[in-house]
DNA sequence: TAAAATACCGACCAGTCGGTATGTTATCAA
DNA sequence: TTGATAACATACCGACTGGTCGGTATTTTA
């Protein structure tokens, strides 16, 4: 249903999120997308009716894809530790441009329209952010994780696990194994020396 | 060397930072700000060569306030820990507009030139990261952390206390206390139930 | 095969934005 | 008093942007 099966609508897609990624809402423009999308800008229109809606849809697109890919991690067996790991893991073996989608909307939310954006932060809320929180509670409710805000700890959580895919995260942690256990590792334990 | 004596060029940078803070750096305009700061836009050209130049100018001088103030909690005697805590309560006893200043530069840094944005990378460094890294760093040497990659893991801590004063953090954590307590909690013995 | 819907084109528009050119007024040293 | 300079004001420019619109080619349906 949020599915563009017509082959240039997708197209369009594909370079709508290109630029997205690269350059920030205001800086990308619909004439640039066109020429990109080897289409004209009539073409471009007729797909999207406008700029914003072109980049909710694209944002919907990819937002209901990971929330399919990250809710097996969610609905999967075994302590919240290794469940977070398994979502962890889901992520980090995204593609590159894949993985920096999720970071865009931090960047743009501020310019988009008001009706745009709480729709889109409902999207990611529901994608994201609830979906490692019902891991954290269910692992409080199982004495798993002491007793924490679960919403503010998930929030901080995909943000420590962004950072392991910046520039410099990825030149210290190789590999996705030396990121996952970075990760978790300060989650669960934290980095006191002791014991 | 950085401060701004001219009365008009204080109150642009004020108009400025207040409309920063709640834009993006494409959507704030130089009327905008020109009819705010009650002069034209002729005095504000005047003031500043371009919109790129007062950015980096007001920015300037957030940053190097910042890297006094902070430089007090790194020069204090005291474990690791209790200057991450002095550090961060120094943080939060700022305005609700300077704390905001910080999370502008990963918004905004693909919006502006190349040569504007290594400066401001540079001076965000040296104001924050370094700061916070130098800390952690001492704390391993010391023996009181356990060793991590210390300049990652002050990019996690900064934004870990970020979100705490964002608008669900505020709305848990309470007070200063509560904030510091959740954000020094959680870096140095994690959320582990266990002992 | 006629008709209707879809896909697409490209010129154009109204508005916006950063920046400039050209004045006018206040300040203050000589 | 003068004259240079800083501190403004005003009018304007040119590039650009999102969006429109009349029209055409192509495909689907009746």
């Amino acid at each position: 249903m949020a599915n563009t099966p017509h082959p240039t609508a997708e197209r369009i897609h594909q370079v709508a999120r290109r630029l997205f990624v690269k350059r920030s809402y205001s800086d990308v423009t619909m004439d640039e997308i066109a020429v990109k999308a080897q289409i004209t800008k009539g073409a471009l229109y007729h797909h999207f009716k406008s700029k914003e809606a072109l980049y909710l849809a694209m944002m919907e697109a990819d937002l209901s894809e990971k929330q399919g890919l990250f809710n097996k991690a969610v609905t999967t067996g075994g302590s919240a530790q290794q469940r977070l790991e398994i979502l962890t893991r889901t992520f980090l073996d995204l593609s590159v441009e894949k993985k920096r989608i999720s970071g865009l909307i931090r960047r743009d939310i501020n310019t988009i329209s008001l009706k745009a954006r709480t729709r889109l932060l409902q999207m990611y809320q529901e994608a994201l952010p609830s979906q490692v929180q019902s891991i954290i509670e269910e692992g409080i409710a199982e004495g798993e994780i002491r007793p924490v805000d679960a919403r503010l700890l998930s929030f901080s959580f995909i943000s420590l696990v962004e950072h392991t895919i910046s520039q410099h995260g990825t030149r210290t942690l190789k590999d996705n194994d030396k990121k996952i256990q970075f990760v978790i590792g300060l989650l669960f334990n934290g980095i006191a020396a002791g014991k």
